[in-house]
RNA sequence: GGGCGUGUGGCUGAGCAGCAAAGGCAACAGACUGUAAAUCUGUCGGGUUCUACCCUUCGUAGGUGCAAGUCCUACCGCGCCCA
């Protein structure tokens, strides 16, 4: 039996996270209040190592469902992670090795952890592998489960509007994704997917065909891609905003820190716990301290208390209050004179002697506290001498 | 198989025979601040005897020019159209 308090139930719906339920939010509400024991299922393609706070929200939602009592599967896509899902992408992504696949997912279980119990013997979250029936379908099956599709209806995606007027590339595997991500819905014989607002194609394609083959219908739970709400970019690594689940302490804070001020509200409320009430109190307050309490709050969640806490005061210790970090690397030597273009190659805090130049002429480098900007000489080598360049790298000099 | 296009620095995307190569993104630094936010400014292939000089880069290999991402040839990859 599933706990079918209305008022946890609607918590869960209307908090934000969830964009869009299919085919109608009435009907999900009214089936969660019924106290049927529901099958939940999210899947992940384990294309990359990391995680980041996006990732960990799916996780946070589908948590929830499960403290409510349904089944939560989490499904790694190791199979269709090899493939590619071109959602997004304006071009094939490149295929992984099964090698690569599994290093992947090997991390990934230990990311999660943090985010839900799997010691609750009664109702455990599950994890399952794609791989495990997608690899032994035969080319009959395949082409038998291709026939459930049209070409046109594939075609329909967005994305691959785009691709056609771009004239780029459109494999003939990529089309073969929604197909297998339908699968995966047949397979496990799930009553809901959760997916990113981006997937609600492969999610309706899994509804097509579970209906088509099981005569039954899936409820489809689109979540939100936390979209920058000034800028519409999504988190991510190479726009320098992606907070990874991998990260230590202090940079999980960092990252968070370095978020737009807008984002704040967005992340609190999909990757904390709080009540939205305090979280609209939280914002509604200084931008820099509601911002400094929802990096506090995610770093509690992933590291403890202690851990978060000892992020924040070096955080502030640093950045705030520009004092020197608590440890930093060490630079062993022992050269007494040493050119400073080469000292700052040495030390790697340069890449290269031109750009170790440029850092100081723009006078990054500091010494001992003392403003670098003359390239072309020498420094004397002082045991537990301290090298600054710009305000987050630092190298203490010892002495041989 | 035939025709037409296309291949540029981490990404994107300009490029006339004389550019280490416009613009945007990302990155880095400086100023400011409320933070590693925002904003503004600068930098953003490597090296040196450093406001200058040298080397290496524009799919690959050759060729024509004093000079070639920029023209020619072949090859490779990709796209579109026709078959």
């Amino acid at each position: 039996m599933t706990d079918t308090n209305e008022q946890k139930i609607d918590e869960v719906l209307n908090r934000g996270t969830i964009v869009e339920i299919l085919p109608t939010k009435d009907e999900f509400r009214k089936e969660l209040l019924s106290g049927k024991k529901l099958r939940f299922y999210i899947g992940f393609d384990a294309t990359s190592p990391t995680l980041h706070l996006s990732h960990a929200k799916n996780i946070i939602l589908m948590e929830k469902f499960r403290k409510l009592g349904h089944e939560v599967i989490i499904l790694f896509g190791d199979f269709t992670a090899r493939i590619g899902d071109p959602s997004g992408e304006n071009s094939a992504r490149k295929q992984l090795s099964r090698k690569e696949v599994v290093g992947n997912v090997k991390k990934w279980k230990q990311l999660i952890k943090p985010l839900m119990n799997f010691n609750d013997l009664k109702n455990p979250p599950k994890i399952k592998y794609n791989n495990d029936w997608l690899s032994k379908l035969t080319m009959e099956e395949v082409i038998d489960l291709a026939s459930n599709f049209t070409v046109q209806r594939l075609l329909e995606r967005d994305m691959f509007q785009k691709r056609i007027r771009e004239e780029k590339p459109i494999h003939l595997h990529e089309f073969l994704y929604p197909l297998m991500q339908g699968y995966d819905s047949v397979a496990m014989g799930v009553d809901v997917e959760v997916c990113g607002t981006d997937q609600i194609f492969n999610a309706l394609a899994g509804r097509d065909l579970i209906k088509k083959l099981k005569g039954k219908d899936k409820f489809v739970i689109a979540v939100t891609l936390m979209e920058n709400p000034k800028t519409g970019e999504l988190m991510s690594k190479s726009k320098g905003t992606g907070v990874f689940l991998d990260a230590k302490p202090a940079d999980m804070y960092g990252q968070i820190m370095a978020q737009p001020d807008e984002m704040t509200e967005i992340l609190f409320v999909n990757n904390t716990y709080l009540p939205l009430e305090e979280i609209k109190e939280i914002v509604s307050g200084n931008p820099r301290d509601a911002k400094a309490h929802l990096a506090l709050e995610i770093a509690k969640i992933f590291f403890g208390e202690k851990e978060a806490k000892k992020a924040e005061e070096e955080f502030n210790k640093v950045y705030r209050d520009k004092e020197l970090p608590s440890d930093m690397p060490v630079f062993n030597t022992n050269t007494r004179e040493y050119f400073i273009l080469d000292l700052l190659c040495d030390t790697r805090l340069a890449p290269s002697k031109n750009e170790a130049k440029r850092l100081v002429e723009a006078g990054a480098v500091d010494i001992d506290d003392k403003t670098e900007k003359e390239w072309k000489k020498s420094v004397e080598i002082k045991d537990g001498m301290i090298i600054k360049v710009g305000s987050r790298k630092f190298v203490k000099i010892k002495l041989k």
